[in-house]
DNA sequence: CTGAAAGCGCTAACAA
DNA sequence: TTGTTAGCGCTTTCAG
């Protein structure tokens, strides 16, 4: 009779199964089941799931040093954009039985506590969408030989492995869209240029205005990726005195605050100003106009970016290249032709 | 020179500092730093730093029995609504040192075998945001005395501690709002009625029209919490030929796809017909047309349900009971009086 | 206040 | 194919 008071070990399937523990260890174990006699196997399997037998991962974890974790940082779980992202990590990770261990760093903690502490845990990988252009904390694990793969962002040297969507691509999409249907005075809203989505989307959208012989028609960087940061952003780029019949977004959030603080001032989008967002968040295609924007697949990316790392640790080569993921163009409402006379205008 | 090949231990900081690792250990742990001299605390801590020592969670985790971890069961990340409640657990938790592992059980895993993972990680704890009315994982866990909190749902027989949001109080506010601008024939397209969520709702809106000395005008059961569902529940009501001014949904995506449906069939919202929500998830503020709806308080509900495990780990008595909390009515532009005439009429 | 000893449950290495 | 031995790094006795 094993003692029921705490979950049975792996001496109290061995002694019921009547084989040593190690035995037992083996039987259970998929990878070494071939080096025990299927008799066994089969006693000892019955062993288990009369005892309800589960084996304890923290004794497996410090005898072996894999924890079957994996640590993910993010800036803001309900920042819609990110999500999809853990979706997808999470069940690429379950599908090789890891955890993930989620850390919210937007609100007390510092993404460095966090990762501290997940190091702490013995996570055995790091993913990791928090971090800006220059992360000193990115740098810090990089030398520390910590695995650790980028996600949604990447860093400005690329030396680490990241998985991300096309940035300037995505900002050609609009970009094109917007001058085919004939806008010529287009002004950008970007992200904090301190994170490589904004960076890397204002650069993308200078080059395809340039490659369109077109100059931006304003500019203004919101603080952040926000419906509050894109009206701030969008009053700013209205007090400029700038003229434009569009505006490209770096962000649905920002599109939407946009729309919101051109709308105060008597503007109708799209008939008086077009506004294009990005991402594709859920609900965007029901918002008032419907928004046009670029899909990004967060989904994806995250699922990829769980499984470069797993590849990583397992020593599979070419593990440290980075991913780019092709986003696409998504039309609705709130684009359209600029207003009869206006284009050239000014 | 410690080996640089591995993380410090306990051993190596003991053999720098000069002490017998026992007294390493408490020299670093607040809570029996106490017992040990001042100077050796200085000593070990400087060590510590030197080493960049990091305590072996899953040598303690062995040791103690205790894991630092606790599961969260969700359905699906992705759904607007839990973001905000793991978020509120995320920040409960981290502040006691703890961690979340997190499982999305919607797509290819179970929960029952997610929980099983968990608790093989030792798990000291399982937050269930996906459990049904009569839940026979829930019931398992309660027999094999794991200690489980429910958030957002609860089981029927309310034998386990749980924080939900007050949802007959919840129907009772769209019913008190309907009728008070002059609803009389009122309709309700429910949430799954396996689901806590999906039953309650329908009970407080039948409870509500009573009070009223109103019957139901009509109802239908959405099979899924998703705008699908509730464009197919909208288009079974119409065809039911049931005759409303308004609408009360249960959530807020159905509410939209009952907008949708609506909209196709013609009908104006809310000129023709008033649609109430339930949740106030992000961005109903701003589709068209702006929806009235419940909001309920999810990032509290997670943080009071971390906190209610937390207290029961510890043994704190009374974490048994039930927390309700009091959602509240945010009006917009979905609904307005019924149709002049229409209201009395049929 | 500090040290010695023991052992949590598991699996790798070696032996039979 | 199975068993023996040892030890991962920590913390809890118990002794001094």
């Amino acid at each position: 009779m094993p003692k029921r008071s705490s979950a049975a070990t792996l001496t109290d399937i061995a002694l019921q199964a009547q084989v040593h523990k190690t035995t037992a260890s083996r039987a259970l174990d998929p990878a070494r089941r071939h080096m025990v006699s299927p008799e066994v196997v089969r006693r000892v399997e019955a062993a288990a799931r009369a005892l309800n037998y589960r084996v304890n991962r923290a004794a497996s974890a410090l005898r072996t040093g894999r924890s079957g974790t994996v640590g993910v940082l993010l800036p803001d779980i309900t920042n819609p954009v990110f999500p999809p992202i853990l979706r997808g990590i999470e069940q690429a990770l379950a599908a090789e039985g890891f955890f993930v261990l989620v850390a919210d760093t937007g609100n007390e903690q510092s993404p460095d506590q966090a990762a501290d502490r997940m190091l702490a845990q013995r996570v055995e990988g790091l993913i990791i969408a928090t971090s800006s252009l220059h992360d000193p904390l990115v740098e810090r694990l990089g030398q520390d030989q910590v695995k650790v793969v980028l996600v949604n962002r990447r860093d400005e040297a690329g030396s680490m492995p990241a998985v991300v969507s096309d940035d300037m691509l995505g900002m050609k999409l609009a970009v094109d869209h917007l001058a085919a249907i004939g806008h010529r005075r287009i002004a950008h809203l970007s992200g904090p240029l301190g994170l490589s989505t904004g960076a890397l989307r204002k650069a993308g959208f200078e080059r395809a205005m340039a490659a369109h012989g077109l100059t931006p028609a304003g500019f203004a960087e919101c603080a952040a990726y926000s419906c509050e940061a894109g009206e701030a952003g969008t009053r700013h780029l209205l007090r400029s005195g700038a003229s434009f019949t569009a505006i490209a977004a770096a962000n649905d959030l920002i599109a939407l605050g946009s729309i919101q603080a051109l709308q105060g001032e008597g503007l109708r989008v799209p008939q008086d100003v077009s506004v294009i967002g990005h991402n594709d968040m859920p609900l965007v295609d029901r918002v008032s106009p419907p928004l046009t924007t670029v899909r990004i697949l967060h989904y994806e990316m995250g699922f990829r970016a769980a499984r470069l790392l797993l590849d990583s640790l397992r020593g599979v080569p070419g593990t440290t290249s980075t991913v780019v993921l092709r986003p696409e163009l998504v039309v609705r409402a709130s684009s359209a032709p600029p207003p009869v006379g206006k284009a050239e205008r000014a």
